[in-house]
Parts: structure tokens; sequence; C-alpha cells
DNA sequence: GTATTATACCTAGAAACTCGAGGTATGTCA
DNA sequence: TGACATACCTCGAGTTTCTAGGTATAATAC
């Protein structure tokens, strides 16, 4: 019931990737905008997205960089590598794949309509 | 990061309950159902079916019955109730809800198009 | 006839994923 | 100076799924 979960974690993952895809951001960012972009059907919890990017920089799909906010504080910016993105395509085909066949499997709940 | 799992797993137990919408079945049949229906992208595995089967049936979402097989052998059919459709119902609504915030955030990925 | 395979059910323990609840520290605003 | 928002982090627990077993019967192969 599963694909292969050697390297990524579930579709958090996969969420925190395609973010990553579109611009460097930092953890704190990421939640409010994957809140954002799921029209608030996600909000992530700080103590799933720290582990999930820690793991990712040990992969290899993320590097960090600190870098100081406007306002004088450091943020911990993260920046998606060749790697990361390879990963990401993976996730999006398997995600396509998944729903795909979820969808299939609901639609089947009705009686066939041929 | 989660919907209510108060009276279901994940999406597993969407799946069975989906099979059942159609017809009483029983375990074995279904792991077969799912991978047809799926075009062979899920195989339930039995550790996993079971347990959601007889949780499913604690929370009278289905009941079961025993019959015999044309072969003899004795087979364990599942029934789905009104309380189960109403939490397929709900259930399906969950997860369109939630593949349509995972593609909202994928198509995120790309620089906007705008 | 007997051994293997397929059918059919089940469970216990481990692994994976996410969360809740806490902690630390800095900047802002009253 | 006290409260709140920002920003990072970790530990332990809960949920979900899998692995790896177990039992038993029917069909098939030798």
């Amino acid at each position: 019931m599963k694909a292969d979960r050697s390297l990524l974690n579930g579709s958090a993952a996969l969420l925190v990737l395609s973010l990553l895809a579109s611009e460097d951001m930092y953890g704190y960012q990421m939640i409010a905008q994957l809140e954002e972009r799921s029209d608030h059907t996600f909000s992530m919890k700080e103590g799933t997205l720290y582990p999930i990017l820690h793991n990712l920089e040990k992969e290899k799909a993320v590097t960090s960089y600190e870098k100081e906010a406007p306002t004088g504080r450091m943020r911990k910016y993260y920046h998606i590598t060749k790697g990361g993105l390879r990963l990401l395509e993976d996730k999006k085909q398997e995600w396509t794949a998944f729903s795909q066949a979820v969808n299939a499997v609901l639609a089947g709940t009705a009686p066939a309509l041929a």
C-alpha cells in the first residue's frame, strides 16, 4: 500500500519540496505558504516540518544557509538541489499515480455505468 | 496535517468502504478488487486489511456474515451499513479536498503563469 | 496418497509518519 | 517590562501500515 519511502517521508515532504522548487524559503514561511496555497486545508506543524527539513538536508535534497531578515533576526533558508528536483519529479509522479488510482476505485463505487 | 481520524483509518479505509458500496465482499476478494480497479497501483496487505475490517465493524460501519463458497469453503462477507455509507461520503469529500489542496501546491511549483 | 500451491482467515510487533507539548531566543509594541 | 509574534528546535506519544508469522481447507501435481 505504499510506494518507496526510502528517501522521503509521506506527502508532507512532497509539499515541502514543491514549495522550495519555486523559491528558497525558511521554515516559518513554508508553513504560512502551505496554508495559503492550499486554501487553509493544510496546516503543517513545526514538529512535522523541521524533522523533514533536517532529513531532506541529510539526503542532500536541500541545502541551507542563514540570512539576516530586515528585522535583524536570523532566518535559516532552504534551497532545493538538483537531486531534490529529481526527487520532486519522482514524488509528483507517485502522487499522480496514487490519486488516479484512488479516483478509479472511488468511481467504481457507483454501479458501473456500462 | 490531518483531518479527523476518530472513526477511520487513513485512505485504506476509504478504499475498503468504497468497494463495499458496490457489493458485499470478503477480505481476499477486496484485495484482488483493489488491485484490479487501481490497475495494480494498490496491493493492500492482509495485515492492513483485516484490522481495518474489524475496526469498521466495531464502529458499525459494516456488518459481516459467513457464507459457504461454491467450493465448500467458508467466507466472511462484509456489508456496508447506512452509517458506513455516510462515513464513505465524508471520507470522499475529505479526499477531494485533500487532493485538490495537494494539486494546488504542486501547481505553484512552477513560477506563477500570471 | 501425499506434497505443494492457492484460498481464506487472523494477530503481534516493528517501522514510518505526524502531532502535541514543550523548550530557547529575539524583536516589537504597549 | 511584560506580552506577543517570530523563528528555531526536540522528545515522546499516537496513528497507520507493514512484516512476518500463524492456522486451516480445497485444488492440483506428482
